[in-house]
DNA sequence: CGCAATATTGCAATCGATTGCAATGCTTGT
DNA sequence: ACAAGCATTGCAATCGATTGCAATATTGCG
């Protein structure tokens, strides 16, 4: 009687196999059972095979591994996975504003992308690359509870740290590009930000800057603590802090462009600018010849972040280097770590200063 | 007697649920029987009104709604896709040299990935980002045969035509951005790049430039392209073709720098650049101070992409915008079409001269 | 109150691969 | 020539959800 079922199978399958989508509807996908049936063995023996069990018999192997490659035949990993159990994808999931409905565009973010994109995978993991709604985190456990990841990469916490602190309570395996945070449940690799922001604006003070503007969005905790270390040093050098000089700017460039003009406008003189990234230092210098300051001479500027760019723009752009290499593969490891159930230590991650021109010599 | 086999179930799925996944010790995944359990209906019923079927009473739906949701639980998306022969993944392809294991840095291919990502999610797919080795580009079809992703979006076409063509030939879904090339069998989403390269040269002729350098990786067809607009360009004005200024580099920032350190070092004579992309453009201008050659003065610099800090730069540069926002809604609407079964045709988009301060005013 | 029509719910097969166990064939020793 | 042992292969259950069909509950109407 199973021939009787074998009998009913065949055309069976071949109904299915006419309709799972119209979207393709030349030639339906081509199954494990189709191979066997062409290699005259069973299914198991193709499985066996194509996944280099030891169980078959080399030349039947070979004969099959032959007749998959030649029919273009891949494992379905959908259903291999769904077998399995496994599965070996990561999300990443860059949070947008949908006010803004902003576009992924400042060098820094899409570098990082790159980044994580080179170390997931070295380690074999595919990425899924999610852009979610900045108000509805939740969304990103749906990542996890669903399955479609085993993992949650984020870049940049916003203004977020309670939702991320729900995430790790549920459990939900998720690294986060960010600050450490005070009362955080979740594991975070970042940059040493207040670090960051003590060595650039003690730079400009060294090279004689008294007046140095901070340009930053410090609703933000990175930019919070770059801001925080900014504070350090002015007080390490006896330097009041003129909050005129503080201007809180989101990480746009036009941003950037609008703050110099406001400054100059007031007339309130600065005589520095320590901007939290390069695309808004570049911006602001860029926007201080139209105001006809000279850089250097009149405003020195440092950047953070140390993109490519930086070192090519003109006057090279003194700023403080994130190691975005170590960054992606950092990420990978905690959240690896994190999967294997190990409870991943928050990182920071060294930053370094790098003069070039646009602070003085 | 459904009773009977109920309370068999149980200690059945338990058991189960305890060994799937070493990884995530702790909870294993709640699955859909343990809410049908926990609410007291059948899996059919849990599924239904998870899926908002109007075939199950508004009361339990709502109930097993709520149940859901007070457990964080969502349905397993890879078991319903299989089960659905579903799938709404498309996988972005950025090759990679393996040689040079060349990371994901030039702003303008990362700008792309930033635009695709939103193309993709707003069309509610979801992006696996690949980077595969650029000389094994069967891979990519794996991605396709496996089932993985249902179509292909390859960014940069290299040297890859004959195997691009062979992939369209397997009816792998594909889309590629780069140039349109004679006998292409697979779909091209590219700028107008003969017009981008007629257009940026006819500008440096226009204002007075008679030795016009050409910086790209003529290899690449979207560069050769662009050459052969500079040839249109150089022709149209009756200028003769100077070999030593046409200078194959990558596309790599240090290799512009390369570029304009041997010209100088060769003494040969030039009064304009024309890159063929803003970070060689950019990398080039600042090369050129490094040998004391005046921007504009001495040498006027046309650069290709229009990213975003090429508004920024100083002087701001003069270049060709490649549409990178309708870029990635192309490639999108491409894709969907082929998946639909439509021949999806080539499309040129648009290249529009910026100017700016590089070339002179 | 009884029966038909309708609204809900459950049963069980199914998607495509994997794998424990049983079955078969072949080799070898005696 | 036969039994034991090993090498191959096949059978059938299984993963977690969906869904056609059957079964049951509810309602309406005469």
């Amino acid at each position: 009687m199973p021939h009787a079922k074998t009998i009913e199978c065949m055309p069976n399958s071949t109904r299915n196999k006419l309709k799972p989508q119209d979207v393709n509807a030349s030639a339906s996908k081509l199954q494990m059972a189709d191979i066997a049936r062409l290699a005259g063995v069973s299914t198991a023996t193709v499985s066996r095979a194509l996944n280099k069990s030891a169980l078959v018999n080399d030349a039947t192997r070979e004969r099959i591994e032959q007749l998959a490659r030649s029919l273009n035949y891949s494992i379905n990993v959908g259903a291999k996975n769904f077998r399995l159990g496994h599965n070996r994808t990561i999300a990443v999931v860059v949070p947008y504003d949908v006010a803004t409905r902003q576009h992924l565009t400042d060098p820094f973010f899409l570098g990082m992308l790159g980044s994580i994109a080179d170390a997931l995978t070295d380690r074999g993991f595919d990425m899924l690359l999610s852009r979610v709604d900045a108000d509805k985190l939740d969304t990103v456990a749906q990542l996890h509870d669903s399955g479609r990841a085993i993992g949650i990469i984020l870049i940049g916490q916003w203004r977020h740290h309670d939702q991320l602190n729900q995430l790790a309570q549920r459990n939900v395996p998720v690294v986060v590009w960010g600050a450490q945070l005070p009362r955080q449940l979740y594991c975070t690799i970042g940059s040493d930000n207040v670090a960051g922001g003590f060595l650039a604006t003690e730079h400009l003070i060294k090279t004689g800057r008294k007046c140095i503007a901070f340009f930053g969005d410090v609703n933000l905790p990175e930019a919070a603590q770059r801001f925080e270390g900014y504070l350090k040093a002015l007080s390490k050098y006896k330097i009041k802090l003129d909050k005129k000089l503080c201007v809180s700017v989101p990480f746009l460039a036009e941003s950037a462009r609008k703050a110099v003009h406001d400054l100059c406008k007031q007339q309130i003189h600065f005589d520095a600018i320590f901007a939290c990234s390069d695309l808004l230092a570049m911006t602001a210098i860029s926007t201080l010849r139209d105001e006809h300051l000279r850089v250097v001479d009149d405003v020195a500027v440092v950047g953070y972040d140390d993109i490519e760019l930086a070192r090519y723009f003109h006057p090279p752009l003194t700023t403080i280097r994130q190691p975005i290499d170590l960054a992606g593969r950092a990420l990978v490891e905690a959240l690896v770590e994190i999967l294997e159930g190990a409870q991943a230590a928050p990182r920071l991650l060294p930053t370094q200063l790098i003069v070039r021109s646009t602070s003085g010599m």
